[in-house]
DNA sequence: CATCGATGTTGAG
DNA sequence: TCAACCTCGATGG
């Protein structure tokens, strides 16, 4: 489910509670018992995302990776309080920051619990420690004051730094990671290679990472372009506006937790649409509704097992 | 309480 | 192209 932008803010989570201390590494599901093993003991060194990769590093260079897949979660519970905002200034430039809810840690009270997936919600208070582990737990990382309990993952493998390197060899640009000229070069060069619809490459992690079918839908509004029309058809400042537009939207995602892809003038606006969460996008998830900008009915295709959205007028 | 569907990816056929 | 993965909130009876 989560989207890039929820495994940069899980990343974050993990630097500022588990970086630099002792975890102890268990599975209580019983399937990751041998990888638990080789990391149990160990201190956390590092913990970086790349698209919707988590790689956290252990002591004697062994990784940790996790991809959530379409259902996968963690949940923190313990001292997950902080001083430091997960959201740091506002990419918008207002004081956007100033709305946060109480989704965030900041300031959580100790032994709370938050569950970070493609939403982020929180818990009611822990009253033993450490809390037992509820349902199908992958893998628990465990320090003196934090846990994490990851479940649902689609992949969740220890790794040598020779095969995070081949991992993420294979994955397109990340702009929250790379957003120099040259990423946004290979973006270009690679869509304008194929013959291969837009819609679909913009779901390829090895074009571009990241981005799911919502951020899909709504790129491909935003820039006014048919998902349809094949890459080596879209005009180049086409493709580096896309480009430009998710090294935006992205770093939204990661400053406040939400998919925001449409314009809030002012802090009401904004207020309004994380109000009506399930209805604030351009088209996903609009099929039949009249588009927000003409008034024609979004249209849904099933592209290769998702659905896609698009308005027929005002994307051509 | 049963069923459905989801912001993903892999691998079988 | 499609089922499997295996979780959980939303929906309907």
């Amino acid at each position: 489910m989560p989207e890039g932008h929820s495994v940069h803010r899980i990343a974050r989570q993990f630097a500022l509670h588990f970086v630099g201390k002792r975890v102890e590494t268990s599975s209580p599901q019983g399937r990751f018992v041998s990888g638990a093993q080789q990391l149990d003991g160990l201190t956390m060194t590092d913990s970086r995302a790349v698209g919707k990769n988590l790689f956290l590093e252990f002591d004697h260079r062994l990784w940790l990776r996790v991809h959530l897949g379409i259902y996968g979660a963690w949940d923190f519970a313990g001292d997950i309080s902080t001083d430091a905002p997960l959201a740091s200034a506002d990419e918008r430039g207002n004081d956007l920051a100033n709305f946060e809810d109480s989704l965030h840690s900041i300031g959580a009270p100790r032994r709370s619990r938050l569950r970070m997936s493609e939403k982020e919600t929180v818990q009611p208070e822990l009253d033993t420690w450490p809390p037992e582990p509820v349902g199908q737990v992958r893998v628990r990382l465990l320090t003196e004051d934090t846990v994490a309990d990851l479940r649902g993952p689609t992949a969740c493998e220890v790794l040598l730094p020779e095969q995070v390197d081949a991992v993420v060899g294979k994955l397109g640009p990340d702009p929250m990671g790379d957003d120099s000229q040259e990423a946004e070069d290979r973006f270009t060069a690679t869509v304008l290679k194929k013959p291969t619809p837009i819609g679909l490459l913009l779901m390829d992690q090895s074009v571009v990472s990241g981005i799911g079918n919502v951020y899909r839908a709504e790129l491909l509004y935003r820039a006014r372009l048919d998902p349809h029309t094949p890459g080596k058809r879209v005009p180049e400042e086409t493709v580096r506006s896309l480009w430009r537009d998710w090294v935006h939207l992205l770093h939204i995602g990661v400053e406040t937790g939400h998919m925001l892809t449409m314009d809030y003038p002012t802090d009401e606006d904004y207020r309004n649409a994380l109000a009506n969460s399930d209805d604030r996008h351009w088209v996903y998830q609009r099929a039949g509704l009249p588009c927000r900008t003409c008034g024609t009915h979004i249209l849904m295709d099933m592209a290769a097992g998702r659905k896609l959205y698009w308005c027929p007028n005002c994307q051509r």
